[in-house]
DNA sequence: CCGCCCGTCAACCATCTGGTTAAATCAAAC
DNA sequence: GTTTGATTTAACCAGATGGTTGACGGGCGG
């Protein structure tokens, strides 16, 4: 089962190529050179180009889900489980670029992986993540905590303002022209995000 | 300059190719396929898929930047303003799927594009409604109106939320399986999104 | 030392893809 | 009715692309 070092790879080269040019766009050959490989070896492991996105496909969306799984469940308020989100969700895209654009470029295209990997989820692990941060807003509402808002949509705009610099960069980054700040301005985000959302949600406090 | 109808129905097809497959994938023949015609009109209208993609995508961009121009100057609060920006944001999205869908990809893959058309338009339109609600959020900063927020940051908030939606369509829809009521979502979208962000933008009320 | 098998590779193949071309068609101008 | 120019078409092409194959090699059990 541990992956040959030549697997391991392949496989990273493939994340890369399928990330930046999409699946149609990526060349066989061109994982192959990225990798330094003979592309021979692609089709050894991997039987087909279909199968090789579908296995970075699945390898991305386990990793993406693992990433902040832990630290959600530590969470012992709505606030702190949501800065906790955040921060884990910014960061999860920070580090693992590719992965997160493979995964909105499937979403994007509707392809019918996204559904698939997320139903059997759903399934497998009914406390993954999303689920998880649903049923907290949830119980953040029926306490009290925050406003009776739809948990669905809420974790939309959630997920959503944490992922969207990430999708738009080139348009933020017109906002934002000093490349070496871009690190900073992600940084922010956590900060503004969750000043925002969390003004957004909590309950009205009574006034004038 | 007016397009003949045959180029009018490349131009549409390829649009609704580009946005389905992106720019790799589409091929030239299911284009002129799409249209009815035959494949050598495509080079004979546009030279290349290169160029036709520019075309298609500047298309994009103009009609996005049109749709919801006028609406924004007529806001007299920014609480209208809001409104209307969410309104037209989402309006468009629901009817230029394939122009959006377009967009978010040339975006995510941080193509050129992008870049040079926002740089343009900073030039020749600096009232174009991107930067027209930016000052818009700076004006009520300024006037109290609302917190004392990062411009930036809450435009790149807004415009996620508006648009999240359409681009995690298969996530959103394992949260809200009832394939039929897509539209309702959507619709209901526009609410629940103003009032998140209307909440957590608007001046503190002082309390306990 | 021998045979065996996994991993690796260069060369190859059928098909697809973007792009070209020369002939055909059509409409308006003369 | 013929000329002229724009439009349309089928056939074609060179290179790219996903995928295959047969040979090579080296480590390992015997």
């Amino acid at each position: 089962m541990a992956p040959s070092d030549t697997e391991q790879q392949l496989f990273d080269a493939a994340l890369t190529l399928f990330a930046r040019h999409g699946k149609a766009g990526a060349r066989m050959q061109a994982i192959a050179d990225e990798a330094g490989l003979n592309k021979a070896m692609l089709h050894y492991y991997f039987r087909s180009k279909d199968q090789l996105y579908e296995a970075v496909f699945g390898y991305a969306m386990q990793q993406f889900m693992a990433s902040f799984d832990n630290a959600l469940r530590t969470a012992s308020s709505f606030g702190e489980a949501l800065r906790l989100f955040i921060d884990g969700y910014i960061t999860f895209c920070k580090h693992h670029t590719d992965a997160m654009r493979l995964l909105v470029n499937e979403n994007l295209r509707g392809g019918s992986l996204v559904g698939q990997h997320l139903q059997q989820l759903k399934a497998t692990a009914p406390d993954a993540p999303p689920q998880l941060m649903l049923r907290t807003i949830e119980r953040a509402v029926a306490s009290g905590e925050i406003r009776p808002v739809d948990a669905d949509h809420t974790l939309l705009s959630i997920v959503s303002g944490c992922l969207f610099p990430f999708i738009a960069r080139p348009t933020a980054e017109v906002l934002h022209p000093e490349a070496a700040q871009w690190d900073a301005f992600v940084e922010a985000r956590k900060q503004h995000l969750f000043d925002l959302l969390y003004h957004g949600l909590r309950t009205d406090t009574p006034s004038a």
